[in-house]
DNA sequence: ATTTCAACCGAAAACGGTTTCGTGAAATTT
DNA sequence: AAATTTCACGAAACCGTTTTCGGTTGAAAT
């Protein structure tokens, strides 16, 4: 209760602050005796350092902020832990917080990020995020800030990715190496750089392989969600009957089309193939288990620290390095929905 | 770039710190023309009070720890999600840690938060955690510290969780008031307190309704994996036909022995009722979808939150209440695999 | 003209450490 | 024996706030 400081040791000791400090901090001005001394007494009541006093001195807190769109979320939960496992190995501590894809939280979750004096923060964009003066004025504030999985080019920062579009690529080849001649993509809008990229990859694998892009299996959905997928494997179903394969640029849309195509007694991979993207945890779990691509959150989120651990040093030593971008290296996960 | 304290602020104004400071904070004895003064200085050089010297003067940091055994786990993810959410209308932000389900890691993350000099800690058990010194130890130092979930009852402190009995109770009625005659559950061991109460709760509603209890058709498993559940599902297919209800204690193993049910070509609900607990995402998209007990994480961290800030409230009141344990209702979902 | 009182402001302590710099004594070198 | 260096320690500044406690005004009351 009655919290011992380093005050009180000295007076106990009878000896000045400074050389209480010295002596618990492995300072080589001070004797072995007196050393010994004072350790053994801050051993004895648990002396812990006042991690206040501290930050006030040091201007820093050994905590990082970590913002992401969406905490409920396979794979954003899959960055969490990749984020704080890494931290904890570094001596910091994260502060997460989300922004449910809105600007505005966004704007408002930094600023209370700053608010905290954190020693950096790590960023997933929000979905409706088109302006970035906001994250601009957090860089150019000398915050070390590294941008994660949804970056943008219009921001000068250090980035970790994935290759959207040659995920996408090897997510259409595999469909294409199964033997799928005619293949749609279930894909939401284009705002988000990874729905451009996934579909950009998807365009450039058929042309590669001599097949035509055919606009009428482009399905655009509104949301990401497990009915928009099905809505579209419905359609499939109903209009397009010569599709055999579907590449959905979410888990989440391939497993509501591959619930349409069960309704409509369709085999899969027999009749049709699916292919997902990201490898959430349901993907394993589904009749038949999802195809999908890896996107490995754990590796991205632990990636995303040490960059920005590196910034925080660089900062501390006053050398300014280039940004750079890491892409971490995705890979096609054959299940039971592609033979 | 260039800090602007407080002490510059009234530096440049003329006038002492003191000043500056209760203009800003809005006392009573600084007139308002000079309230005004440095109220236009403080906007005009965005002053941000330095967060660390006021952690120091209080001694509070407005961060609590948030404890749990796994992150990438769809409950806890709700409960971080409801936990963050409402910490920050209340002005806290939020240091997420996880156990990963080990004792030694549990001893080690809260020492961890402790060192951050959080203002108060949430902690849902490890599965392995069966002496509690360690939470007992930072209870005596007077931090203020909320169980939730996954509680002891050997631990006096405020608590936040579901009735496991009364929800087991429920899900069991719900498949015999569906026409179940023969129950069966799929369960781990009797480790944590969860299983042992919905197994309670699973016996309780036999009772009730006049079903012996059958030992053969209690089925134990040595995880909460979806493969248990499918062994198990397999096992019921194959050795005990008169099955026509189960009940699975997590909502993967329920899905488990939907899939095994599903190649054993029994018709779900129609011969087999099944129903899982906790209300996964992912019983929303199994086919069927999967009736279970909503387990709502948001909330119980919503009010673990309020609890442990009223304990902090009190605190620095010199308040002293008895803990309570605040229990939150549940209810069943009935989704297509039950009628 | 003196007292009273409010209004307004500042000095200084406090929070608990770290770090620079100076100093005296002892040990070593000339 | 004098000069120099090493060793061990302490004083004090510093980090940036908050808050207590007086003190100085000027106006109102006596």
């Amino acid at each position: 209760m009655s919290k011992v400081s380093l005050t009180k040791i000295s007076e106990i000791l009878g000896m000045s602050k400074s050389t209480v400090s010295k002596a618990l901090n492995n300072y080589a001005d001070v004797s072995s005796s007196t050393r010994k001394k004072v350790q053994d007494l801050a051993d004895k009541l648990n002396y812990k350092p006042n991690v206040f006093a501290k930050n006030l001195r040091s201007q820093e807190s050994k905590i990082i902020g970590l913002l992401m769109p969406e905490i409920v979320h396979y794979f954003f939960s899959t960055i969490i832990s990749g984020v704080t496992e890494t931290a904890e190995k570094y001596g910091y501590s994260v502060i997460v917080a989300q922004t449910k894809d809105d600007y505005k939280s966004e704007i408002k979750q930094l600023e209370l990020l700053l608010d905290k004096n954190v020693d950096g923060i790590l960023l997933s964009l929000a979905d409706n995020t088109i302006q970035f003066n906001h994250v601009k004025d957090v860089i150019n504030q000398g915050v070390p800030f590294v941008l994660y999985d949804r970056i943008s080019k219009l921001i000068d920062c250090n980035k970790v990715v994935i290759d959207d579009v040659k995920a996408a690529v090897m997510a259409t080849q595999h469909l294409i190496d199964t033997g799928c001649k005619k293949i749609a993509i279930i894909r939401n809008q284009f705002k988000s750089q990874g729905t451009i990229d996934r579909h950009k990859g998807y365009k450039k694998a058929l042309l590669e392989n001599g097949i035509v892009y055919d606009k009428s299996i482009d399905f655009e959905v509104q949301d990401f969600s497990f009915n928009a997928g099905k809505i579209v494997g419905n359609k499939i179903c109903e209009r397009h009957k010569d599709v055999d394969g579907i590449f959905a640029v979410t888990d989440l849309m391939a497993i509501g089309a591959l619930e349409a195509l069960k309704e409509h007694n369709v085999a899969v991979p027999n009749q049709v193939s699916v292919i997902g993207f990201s490898n959430w945890f349901l993907s394993q779990i589904t009749t038949p288990h999802l195809s999908t691509v890896d996107q490995p959150g754990f590796e991205i989120g632990q990636t995303a620290f040490k960059l920005l651990h590196q910034e925080i040093q660089n900062n501390k030593n006053n050398i300014k390095e280039p940004s750079k971008t890491v892409v971490i290296p995705t890979t096609v996960i054959s299940r039971e929905s592609t033979k």
